[in-house]
DNA sequence: CGATATATGTACGTGACCATACAAATTGCG
DNA sequence: CGCAATTTGTATGGTCACGTACATATATCG
């Protein structure tokens, strides 16, 4: 199989895109395309914030590092989300580490315009209150997942995420760069992701991975997934119109 | 050993007692002292939210349910922070229940009351929105812990922190309460305890725990206790003194 | 083309926790 | 006091993931 360079062609984020054009408009000027980098850190832990991002066609994670290095992912976000909520929460440092994972686009406001068009603009302010309210949402559900689920589960959630957030079925990604954020060892990745394989739900090769079977991997997935997703459509729904293929979820 | 009614004395919280006298003077007639028992449910899973409360000296989970029944803590709050953080983000509903875990009292204000403070007092919206930021912390590292570290480093943490928020040695908790909360047996949780005994550093019987060596403690707790701590205390200094006695963490 | 780096496959012993089962001790209540 | 409910202690076998070690396969580059 050839190596892929694989770049969505449109450039949206579904955040931005539900702001009522007037309201858009004018937060637009703050906005900066740039592309990201896979492995590029945004921010290291404890460093001040000084962006808010919006990504289009890049996944960034959300990282916690454990004392002895293990770093384990807390949020995943693509054009589905921003990244650097407090920049408008708080005191604009945090102990995560902010990581490209997929390399690709992302609109930047400086954390000063940020402050500005959140108190200028109610539509910018509810927005990002909501989506901080599913991050949350997101990061509890996590916490949960990782007491009770099996890494096979857990890869599944990743998985379907990820092709939320790209609307691609394919994307790099390597064994170790999965270990690494779910924070588990790369043989247990690589057992689990040949389960998947075997299956006919995925196929890959050196970082380059296919989602063949979404509903197979639906039925693999543990409830996580669906939750976390129904609380994003609930609470986004006055912005956001309500997606299909939510799954019943399996424990 | 006699069963003990166990009730602090001073009925204080820290965020409010942090208010400048004139910022507390305006929000104090929208705030109600109210008793709150053991297992009491302040809200289920997407109920909406109508309450914001500031525990005084009431501990109260934030508990998240799997598909199976299953509760897991991803948040522990007393006197040091609030309960219903939706009220002023987002709409109001969240998965999750929030749950008395340790009887005593607590402030309550309106939803509709903390709109408008929020809106008419900087201050109290600034250590809302700064208390949010430190529950996120608190979550992310329990997603953490939840994924790397013992039954047994996660029982010193839950009891340190109820230490910090009841600023007493000796509170009710039983080992199904505390399995319950870890999202664990209560077998496993009775095969900790017995060792935390053994070293002697806790003591209890029949939901009756004293904690008797609190740097012994320290030193067997993983370091999301001090993590999660060192947040709290940078991002709320401007409001609050700091506290001593923060663990160089142990893994 | 051959050497090296990267990515993936597999195996074995160990540890933590689980599910289940049951015993013992203490408390509360009629 | 005697019985039932609650709380805690302990044991057995099974599962999942870990740490470690090593093999294989594919890409990259001189």
């Amino acid at each position: 199989m050839p190596k892929a360079k694989i770049t969505p062609s449109d450039t949206v984020n579904n955040l931005l895109a539900a702001l009522p054009t007037g309201e858009y408009k004018k937060i637009e000027p703050s906005l900066k395309l740039v592309e990201l980098q896979t492995d590029e850190v945004l921010w290291e832990m404890d460093e001040e914030r000084k962006h808010l991002y919006f990504p289009t066609t890049a996944m960034i994670s959300l990282l916690y590092e454990s004392e002895d290095g293990v770093s384990i992912e807390v949020g995943l976000t693509g054009r589905q989300g921003m990244v650097g909520v407090v920049t408008f929460i708080g005191d604009s440092r945090m102990a995560k580490r902010a990581v490209v994972q997929t390399a690709g686009q992302a609109y930047v406001m400086k954390a000063l315009d940020v402050e500005r068009h959140f108190a200028e603009s109610p539509d910018f302010q509810d927005i990002c209150m909501c989506f901080t309210q599913t991050l949350i949402a997101q990061i509890s559900q996590n916490a949960i997942c990782n007491r009770l689920h099996t890494i096979e589960q857990q890869m599944c959630r990743y998985l379907l995420v990820t092709h939320d957030n790209l609307q691609s079925i394919r994307f790099n990604m390597t064994h170790a760069r999965m270990a690494s954020v779910l924070g588990v060892r790369r043989e247990s990745v690589s057992v689990a992701a040949s389960k998947l394989k075997d299956k006919g739900l995925i196929n890959y090769s050196r970082g380059d991975l296919t989602l063949l079977d979404r509903k197979g991997i639906l039925a693999n997935v543990c409830e996580c997934y669906g939750m976390v997703r129904e609380q994003y459509d609930r609470i986004l729904s006055k912005y956001i119109s309500l997606h299909e293929d939510v799954p019943s979820g399996n424990k």
